[in-house]
DNA sequence: CGAACTGTTGGACAACCGCGCAACAGGTCT
DNA sequence: AGACCTGTTGCGCGGTTGTCCAACAGTTCG
């Protein structure tokens, strides 16, 4: 293996991780499978990464993490409470992500058995929450929105949110995307006060 | 260990299997660990399953199964959608069985990688909705509920709870058990047109 | 009584795990 | 050139896992 810079080889083996845990989760990640998708020995992945767990940690953490940050970003580009809200369902409607999601899925099954795992699934679930809750606030304060207790609210509608995706990816087609895009976005405009159907409702991207 | 029928042994291994996964979680359950619990050779495991796999998929299939007989009994046991409802959301409140909420998030993990887990998934949470629809049909039906789409309130419900519960499991604490669930409920009464505060709150068992 | 059947044993086996370490090699600096 | 730094190797340790199998023992039947 030719020599990298700390810097690249730490990407590198991040990467290598993420696309076996993909293929076959991070419960069953082993160091000798990303050493061999990365085509690297065994001992170097313990010479950048302390544990196993900080290696899956750093996987996730990379693959949500960037998800969080153009999510935060599309948000960001709007100052209308209404436009920041569709893009955050955005996120969620997006078919060709599942993959995505299923890291996800990943992650808290495996939270409870791997710390550095759990720590960055908690933390990143809670910016996810709170990303939600800013929007909500927003709208509360310009009055689009009516809710007293916009972090409970958050909390529901992202815990809805998964809850409806865990069912599409886990069991593919119990519940069609389209429809359950539509009952999320139904039950956040009850729980913010505006009639139904007065949210618009994000494009569905079709599946690649 | 003295000799038993097929069906007897089979029974016991799999109740043995399931001691031990409510005590070390279903991902570190060993076959010695099964035989010890039962008081057997390791070897009379594999005598009656083919595989350490097929031992821990009639394990899960046991533990969901039973609980959502039970609960099914529970709900059965009364003619009052509205106590039918607490009887419902009272199984998600139990926080002495975070083992068996465990056992949900690795089948949803697993289910798309091992076809024949994620069909009892599948099959289980379908159920598990249908319980929740058939109540809301049943307090429709006599007046109490105001809902025009059970079917998709139920599967919102569920959800929900799916959500908040995983938050609870996968992240200890995030979102205190007894908040998550007023919460659900409080989301329940808007989606059913109660006032909220209606449906009667759910005893939280303490934890053991 | 002995033979046949079958539930049961307990150890052996190969494979795998995370991790640590002494040695190697490619680049850089003086 | 030689010294030095550091990315990289590949093996090995101690431990655990699932699986297999020849031997054992309890029951039933001729």
């Amino acid at each position: 293996m030719p020599r990298m810079s700390p810097t690249e080889r730490r990407d590198a083996i991040v990467a290598a991780a993420l696309t076996v845990a993909l293929r076959k989760g991070f419960g069953s990640t082993t160091v000798r499978d990303v050493a061999s998708e990365l085509g690297c020995s065994s001992g170097l992945i313990h010479h950048y990464f302390s544990s196993m767990d900080d290696v899956l940690a750093a996987a996730f953490e990379r693959a949500a993490g960037n998800d969080l940050a153009s999510v935060e970003a599309a948000m960001a580009a709007t100052d209308d409470p209404v436009a920041k809200l569709t893009a955050f369902f955005a996120s969620y409607a997006r078919g060709d992500q599942d993959w995505a999601f299923q890291l996800w899925l990943d992650a808290w099954a495996e939270a409870s058995r791997q710390p550095a795992l759990g720590a960055t699934s908690r933390r990143l679930n809670v910016a996810w929450q709170h990303l939600l809750e800013s929007a909500i606030v927003a709208g509360v304060r310009t009055g689009v929105f009516s809710c007293h207790d916009p972090a409970a609210t958050a909390w529901r509608m992202v815990s809805l949110l998964d809850g409806l995706a865990l069912q599409a990816v886990a069991h593919a087609s119990v519940v069609p995307r389209e429809v359950s895009v539509e009952w999320s976005i139904a039950a956040t405009e009850d729980e913010l006060g505006v009639p139904r159907g007065a949210l618009p409702r994000p494009a569905i991207p079709a599946l690649a």
